[in-house]
RNA sequence: GUCCCCGUAUCCCAACCGGCAGAGGAAAUGGUCUCAAACACCAUCCAGUGUGGGUUCGAAUCCCACCGGGGACACCA
């Protein structure tokens, strides 16, 4: 690694090089520092500056995914989003914006505590250590933030806040007549009221004191409940479904996870579900994500069904396809539905089928049988082979309501527990796997949907009702409303809607975690902290450990790190009726939540009276007219938290919006995706990963050393050898450098391999407008007050303009490209124009800001360029001269002439023809084609 | 299996509503500078747009099929 080493005694005093870049850009961010350069004024509070040049600007507030500050530091990878939002807001804070470009850090979560666990280091301090590594590794990239407003999840001041709209959530409930979350104690004034029925129908009045806050916990949007949840043994914690992967496995550590009945807190995010999808419709995101969350959520519109039983039992379905009910010859219970237990007769009724039976003497067999072997396969294996279904006779029946029919009633594990009712009617005739089920079982098959000539098997698509009595002739749509409507006026069902998404498990067995506001009492319920008492700061122990387990003992318990510190759990309190001793909470929340609310924080990040000010977050956030959803403007990150910390985010938001905390109801009015830096990797015979700047390339083949090795191409990571660290490129070529390389190489949404050999053809551009500006061998400065040619002159504005377009749409490699073009074309001119110049200079420091505002000192100006305005281009110097047209002859070029831009259509066709007239040879054109400013295309 | 995105020069990428396939960078080749090399500079080189069909005066761009790469979903009733 030799390029910038050499810079040796031949290397003109005054070029720009590396050890030019490693002078003026610490110089440069201790003037931004000193200067608060960056500071983004507020209307009010602490942060409010009316003297500030954007005090009253309209506002931009764009930011970025915050990281979680690793040990490992920052590849090149890590700052490729970051630099983007920089480049955008420093070209928009030269456009007249007051500029919201924060940065903070999300520093609660599980490497720092297994660090802690395997060190004996607290984590607070190894956070705080990577936090202050994360900040010198950014602040030498020059990136603009305003640094009054950074903070770390972790600090007490930023979770005292998080505990306390965990307080907002646990005191709220969801009014589903209104659509939103209230104050719990608008509730209670209901029941109190008698306006409001009490769920199990005593009066109010009748119940005891602990009964009514049972009552009332059983609507409070954070609750706790024992409920089957994702149990992993191996991290010694409870997961959200969204930390666990389609196989059942932990998302961090790839553990196995196991369904165990805990009790945990959850938040009511089904609740939000309709909102949820809803108002994704108004967001500036990208079609997959908005895909990926509406698939998350899973909202389904359908009817719950009932088929009842001989006995009095009802089997209760959920359907999306009620028009299809006279089709529906048997049902399906998953194999955990509780009815399945109750309903199995001592013996096979007659009738039944020798393939119903799985071979067992009598029902109880059989389905004891099924079950074991249910329960005992993963989530895996139970997928793997969806065209093979198996199952097994209850020997039971039930009604279907609309025919009268006796249906039987099967178990199979392609049924789900967990969805819907757990529980299908079969409808063999137009549904995928209830025919495969019937194929195999040999059950009836009844269509009820018309089906296009000559089609065989199942048909799910439309088509017109038949055989189904008062539907036959409707549409689907038709036919599912008209069949809701007799299912209600009979009282055998009515329309609803379900949704995939579960209500989120918010507590964790951790130790390095906010702490829960929540004691309890004597009776076992939770009391929650009053607003005054927080932050509930965590305390010390002297083990960060949770107890893990055998990652495979599903029958395990956790057991959290807080719980062993009993002078900690056990506290007396006065909290309104005397001191009293409390038990507190010991599960800590999960990492999301730091990370649901922080675009808020930011914005008001010293106010100790309220999360945010309302004059703030109206400012930044708020909406901008009716039906606007308000929110961050730009918000940048990968697509992994597509469904985790991006549904999570705006589910808080909105019960904060219900509540009246904020204006907006959505947090992130637009995201965009950057893609990824990827790498090469590269391994030798025996698979070892060899360090990936020891490789040579030879005739197509890599060598390490003497030995071939073979190429991979992926992530950038410690293991693979494969990292290259931005303060290698900084000190190697400049941060500025760097910038401009990272952005130069490709759209900002695509993935591309890093290329380090390709860098320096960023640091050839920078250096050629430096040296337009300062002699390298004297430092002189060689601009001019001349006037440009008027080729050069349009040249100039015709960049400008596309500069702007690009830098609007985020299309930074194309910006460049254009620097660079504009740079090209002035180097062999001799003389530089300052009119040229200072453009340029304008024009490249959202990329490159250390260089830029070194050459606009040297360019004669005070102070830092930030405010400057950026180049407008001149209308008039964006019409061309003239117009080159070439002239098609059946498709192919065979002329051109040149004219005047305005010059009319008439006129272009009669010198096209002309110029072309020798490859007419005489012939009569059947058709000419003039695209005004394009070409010309004359057909023979 | 279903859906979505992408295949342009040796490589990374441009080409905005269909209009002369090339803006920019890297590599390569030749040259200037140098005792020499590196740096720098100048010049050159390089594809008819994955394949096959269609629409059109005209297709990288629109449509269909296939091939290759990436992603999402995958018994959700």
């Amino acid at each position: 690694m030799s390029e910038s080493e050499n810079v040796g005694a031949d290397v003109p005093p005054y070029r720009y090089t590396a050890a030019t870049a490693n002078e003026i850009e610490p110089r440069w961010q201790a003037y931004w520092a000193e200067h608060g350069t960056f500071h983004a004024p507020n209307p009010a509070g602490e942060l409010a500056d009316p003297e500030h040049p954007r005090a009253g600007a309209p506002k931009l507030h764009v930011q970025d995914m915050f990281p979680y500050p690793s040990g490992e530091g920052l590849h090149v990878g890590h700052p490729l989003g970051y630099i983007g939002t920089d480049s955008y807001t420093r070209y928009k804070r030269m456009t007249g914006f007051n500029v919201l470009h924060p940065m903070g850090f999300d520093a609660f979560g599980l490497p720092a505590e297994q660090y802690a666990v395997q060190t004996g280091t607290h984590p607070a301090t190894t956070t705080a250590k990577n936090v202050e590594r994360y900040r010198t590794q950014l602040r030498k990239l020059g990136l603009a933030y305003d640094e009054r407003r950074s903070f770390s999840t972790t600090d007490p001041d930023y979770y005292r806040w998080t505990q306390w709209i965990f307080l907002q959530v646990f005191n709220s409930w969801f009014d589903r007549e209104r659509r939103r979350a209230r104050p719990i104690d608008e509730l209670i004034a209901e029941f109190e009221a008698g306006t409001r029925a009490v769920p199990g129908g005593r009066a109010w009045s009748a119940l005891s004191a602990v009964e009514r806050r049972e009552v009332v916990n059983g609507y409070r949007l954070a609750y706790v409940s024992e409920a089957p949840v994702n149990w992993c043994p191996g991290l010694g914690t409870v997961l959200a479904n969204e930390e666990v992967t389609p196989d059942g496995r932990s998302e961090r550590g790839n553990f196995p996870v196991f369904q165990r009945s805990l009790k945990q807190w959850m938040m009511r995010i089904t609740e939000y579900g309709d909102r949820l999808v809803e108002d994704l419709d108004a967001l500036d995101w990208p079609e997959p994500v908005k895909l990926m969350q509406r698939n998350w959520i899973g909202r389904s519109r359908g009817a719950h069904v009932g088929f009842p039983m001989d006995g009095g039992d009802v089997v209760e379905v959920f359907t999306t396809r009620p028009d299809t009910l006279f089709g529906a010859t048997y049902m399906v219970l998953a194999p955990e539905h509780a009815l399945v237990s109750t309903i199995v007769p001592a013996e096979w009724p007659a009738g039944t089928k020798d393939a119903w039976t799985g071979g067992h003497a009598t029902p109880e067999a059989a389905v004891a049988a099924y079950r074991a072997q249910a329960a005992a396969k993963t989530e895996e294996e139970r997928t793997a082979d969806a065209k093979v279904k198996t199952g097994v006779f209850t020997g039971a029946y039930a009604t279907n309501p609309v025919t009268g029919a006796q249906v039987p009633i099967f178990i199979a594990d392609y049924v789900l527990a967990g969805y819907g009712t757990g529980a299908i009617m079969a409808v063999p005739g137009h549904d995928e796997r209830d025919w495969d089920f019937a194929q195999t079982f040999d059950l009836p098959i009844v269509r009820t949907i018309s089906t296009p000539e000559g089609h065989e098997g199942v048909w799910t698509g439309d088509g017109v009702a038949i055989n189904s009595d008062f539907l036959n002739g409707k549409q689907v749509v038709e036919a599912k409303a008209a069949m809701i409507a007799w299912l209600e006026e009979k009282g055998h069902g009515k329309g609803a809607t379900t949704y995939r998404l579960r209500d989120w498990l918010f507590s964790r067995q951790r130790y390095w975690g906010e702490p829960f506001p929540i004691v309890y009492d004597e009776t076992g319920l939770p009391v929650a902290l009053p607003e005054s008492m927080l932050p509930v700061e965590l305390p010390e122990v002297d083990d960060f450990s949770p107890r893990t387990f055998d990652p495979e003992d599903a029958d395990s318990d956790p057991e959290t790190p807080l719980s062993r510190k009993k002078d900690w759990v056990e506290v007396v309190l006065d909290l309104g009726d005397g001191p009293k001793t409390y038990t507190r909470e010991t599960n800590t929340m999960p990492q999301w939540a730091g990370s649901c609310w922080y675009e808020l924080r930011y914005l008001d990040p010293r106010n100790d009276k309220r999360l945010v000010d309302p004059e703030n977050e109206a400012y930044w956030m708020g909406p901008r007219g009716a039906g606007d959803t308000g929110g961050v403007d730009l918000y940048v990150g990968g697509v992994e938290h597509a469904v985790l910390h991006l549904l999570y985010a705006r589910f808080w938001h909105k019960v904060l919006f219900d509540l009246g905390h904020v204006s907006s109801f959505e947090p992130f009015r637009k995201l965009y995706n950057q893609g990824y830096i990827q790498a090469y990797a590269f391994r030798d015979a025996r698979g070892f990963v060899v360090p990936a700047d020891e490789v040579v390339e030879r005739d197509g083949k890599w060598f390490h050393g003497d030995v071939e090795v073979a190429r991979e191409y992926g992530k950038m990571g410690k293991s693979l050898k494969n990292v290259v660290t931005p303060d290698e490129m900084a000190e190697r070529y400049g941060a500025d450098t760097f910038r401009v390389y990272e952005m130069a190489m490709g759209p900002l949404d695509t993935s591309r391999p890093w290329d380090t050999r390709a860098v320096v053809g960023s640091q050839r551009f920078l250096q050629r407008v430096w040296r337009l500006i300062v002699d390298e061998q004297t430092g002189a400065d060689r601009v001019v007050d001349e006037p440009l040619d008027p080729k050069t002159r349009r040249v100039l504005h015709r960049v400008i303009d596309g500069v702007r377009g690009d830098m609007e749409e985020l299309r930074f490699n194309t910006a460049i490209a254009k620097l660079i073009e504009l740079t090209n074309t002035l180097t062999p001119l001799g003389t530089v124009s300052r009119e040229a110049v200072e453009p340029l200079v304008l024009m490249m420091s959202p990329f490159a800001p250390h260089v830029a505002e070194e050459l606009w000192g040297k360019l004669g100006h005070e102070g830092s360029l930030a405010y400057a305005e950026f180049p407008v281009a001149d209308p008039a110097q964006l019409v061309a001269e003239s117009v080159t047209y070439p002239v098609q002859v059946n498709g192919k070029v065979r002329g051109r002439v040149e004219v005047a831009p305005d010059t009319a259509e008439d006129a272009v066709r009669a010198a096209a023809l002309e110029a072309v007239a020798e490859s007419l040879a005489g012939r009569e054109p059947r058709k000419v084609i003039v695209v005004q400013g394009k070409l010309v295309s004359v057909v023979v």
